[in-house]
Formats: C-alpha cells, sequence, structure tokens
DNA sequence: AACTATTTATAAGA
DNA sequence: TTCTTATAAATAGTT
C-alpha cells in the first residue's frame, strides 16, 4: 500500500511474495493484538507459510485452542448464521463500490453541468453542441439552484443576500472532474474509467 | 488511529468501542483476506464480539475448520516452537521502541552539540554555561567533522573543496530537536517525552 | 534491515 | 447509523 497501488492478486515473483508477506504478517498479528485489547474480546489469528508447516498463531498457541474450542463448542447451525463468508464479503464489497460508483457519477455529472451553466452564464448563450439531455440536467441544475436561492432569500436578512449569492456561486464553480477511479475491492484492486459516460442514476 | 493517537487500552466508554470494534473487525478481516490472496497461503481469524456467542470468522466456516485442523494436527511442540507467543511479541516491541528512543537521543545530542558548535564559531568563544560533559561531546563532534572534511578534501578536485565545505555545514545545522516522542508499543500507545536527559549510549 | 512516498485504516465529528 | 475528514499507521518499492 504504498509508493504504489498493488493490485489485489497472488504476487507471483518469490522475493516480492515473501518480503510482502513477513511485512503484513507482522502487522496482521499487530491488529488482532490492538483489537483484543482496545475491545476486550477474544480473538485468533492463524497464518500459514508457503514453505512452513508451523504456522503463525496469535495469541498463544495456548489462546489459540482457546478460541477454538469455543468455536468448535457451537452447534454447526449457529457456526454458519450471521457469520461472514466468502460470497457475501465480496458481495458487500462489490455493493459499497457499486455505491461509491453511483455517487461519483452524479457528483461528476452535477460539476459538468455546474460548468456548463456558468459558460452559458458567461457568453450569454447556449451552444449548439449541447445535446437534448444535458440540457435538462442543465435546466434540472437551474431549478435547483434558483430553489436554494430562494430559501436563502427568505431566511436571510436583506443586506446579506448579495454576498451569499456570490459566495454560493463561486463554491460551485469549483472542482470539475472529468474522470473517476472507480475501485471494486475497496480500495485494493482493479481501476475502471469512464468519462461522458450518460447514465445517471435515477432522481437526477 | 485517527484525529488522534488512541492509547492501547480498554475503551471504558461502549459507544466508542463498540464502533472501533466494528471498523476495526472489517479491517482484520479485510487484512487476513488479502494477505491470504497476495501471498497464496492459508489464514484465518476468529473474532468474538463481546456480547455475541458467535464468532466472526475468516474465512468461511469451513475454511476455519481446514486451517485449524492443520494446526491441530502439528505435535504439541511443534505448536509451539517458533511461534509467536504474547511475551516475545511485547519483548520485540519494547526492544524495538528502545532502540528507536537511543537513536533519537543520539540524533537529538548531535544536533544540539551541533548547534552549540555554530554558536561557538560565530561567538569566537565557548560560553561559561557549557559543562564539561558537553564539552567532550562538542569535542568528539568537531573531530569527527574534521576528520571527514578531511577525507572529502583527500578525494575531491581542488576547486571543490570550498563548496562542498559549504554545503556540508549548512546541512548540519538545520533540524534542531528539542523533544522526542518516544512509543513503547510500537505507534500505538503511551507517550514518553525528554529533554536535557543527560543519558547517551556507549559509543557517543 | 532501514528509509520514504503513498496508500490505507480509522477516530472524531456531522 | 452512515458519511466525511484529518490523522495515524501500514506498507511497496528502494537502498
Amino acid at each position: 500500500m504504498a509508493r504504489k497501488k498493488v493490485k489485489l492478486a497472488y504476487i507471483t515473483k518469490d522475493s516480492k511474495r515473501r518480503a510482502t508477506f513477513k511485512k503484513r504478517k507482522n502487522g496482521l498479528i499487530k491488529k488482532v493484538d490492538e483489537i483484543s485489547t482496545l475491545c476486550g474480546i477474544e480473538a485468533c489469528a492463524v497464518i500459514f507459510g508457503e514453505n512452513d508447516p508451523q504456522p503463525e498463531v496469535w495469541p498463544s498457541p495456548q489462546g489459540v485452542q482457546n478460541v477454538l474450542s469455543r468455536f468448535k463448542r457451537l452447534p454447526d447451525l449457529e457456526q454458519t448464521k450471521k457469520m461472514f463468508n466468502h460470497e457475501s464479503f465480496l458481495k458487500q464489497r462489490i455493493e459499497k463500490a457499486q455505491e461509491n460508483l453511483n455517487k461519483q457519477k452524479i457528483d461528476n455529472k452535477r460539476k459538468e453541468m455546474t460548468h456548463l451553466m456558468f459558460q452559458c452564464l458567461d457568453a450569454g448563450q447556449i451552444f449548439e453542441s449541447v445535446n437534448m439531455n444535458d440540457l435538462n440536467d442543465l435546466s434540472w441544475l437551474i431549478d435547483q439552484n434558483l430553489k436554494h436561492l430562494e430559501r436563502r432569500i427568505n431566511e436571510t436578512p436583506v443586506n446579506e443576500v448579495v454576498e451569499n449569492r456570490i459566495e454560493n456561486f463561486n463554491g460551485m464553480e469549483q472542482g470539475m472532474v472529468n474522470n473517476v477511479d472507480v475501485d471494486f475491492n475497496n480500495n485494493q484492486g482493479d481501476i475502471l474509467q469512464f468519462q461522458n459516460d450518460n447514465y445517471l442514476p435515477q432522481g437526477f
């Protein structure tokens, strides 16, 4: 996780994989230790090295045995119920990524339209290159802004109105985004890029 | 790990502890998933919540069973040999912290003495407030610097000598440090501060 | 093994 | 509870 974003996949190069394993094993054990201490709970980790029949365990072997026996004492059904399993874990990640993707897209579109709106205000006209979909979005955005301004006008003393309007618009003009990275592995994997995507979730 | 450095100790406040548990449990599971994938090894984690008889496990309950049975198949001696246990883990942390502490102290002292050296050079005299220990250190430092310069003079063409000397001294004058935080829990716990500490490890 | 530039994980705060 | 944001921590690539 540093110097470069690493793709979440088996590391082919031996030396690299061994180095990563060593570092991450220590990090993992530290984390288990921390969550146990901070939250006062029992937890254990067992990590097998690839050429080592002896796993690294945390906490002590006895501690592992305790946690495990406690685990095995549960009826099978209980063991499965409400537990994380690979599928639900991945499903959860994908859902989260999808949500973020949509959020990014909406935000992106909004910024695009805001930018367009300002272009139009500057030029005093609407360019021919603007297509019908964008015109609709633009119209919606302008409506929203007008409503927002109305609310502000109604709730703000007259002498503050003008400065607030200026502030509002300045804020909105910033931060145009042209492409967005989406990471389906929750910050750890593939990168998707999109530009000029016409998809917009309902409601925009 | 954010907004504030958290002391590695049981979190008393319920809401806080539950929030931390939730976040860290997810983080931990993600880490286990990552190391398994990246390094192509078997690993598992079992995390009991404090009021929940059902532990969170990773990977699937079956995966945990596999890892565990593999673990239990080992002879007891093998289970213990070469494994991490609480004591060695803590010992390791403390050693590391101690090393860092010494390193910081040495660095601190060096900077202090360098600063003093420049004061003396500027003033053309040695102040009375300087004690004997510091004088010894100062003398050592000056010797070191002179040796360094001699080496540079011998290995550098004559026309580069003067500029290099200037560069060297400018670099050394920067970054005076007055106090140092030392973290015995390897970035996660108590904070020790020291100032004007006269201890110096052997060799300085 | 020690060192940084970066990426992640998270503690607080909204 | 979820989302955001400022910071602390982990760690990939280097040396």
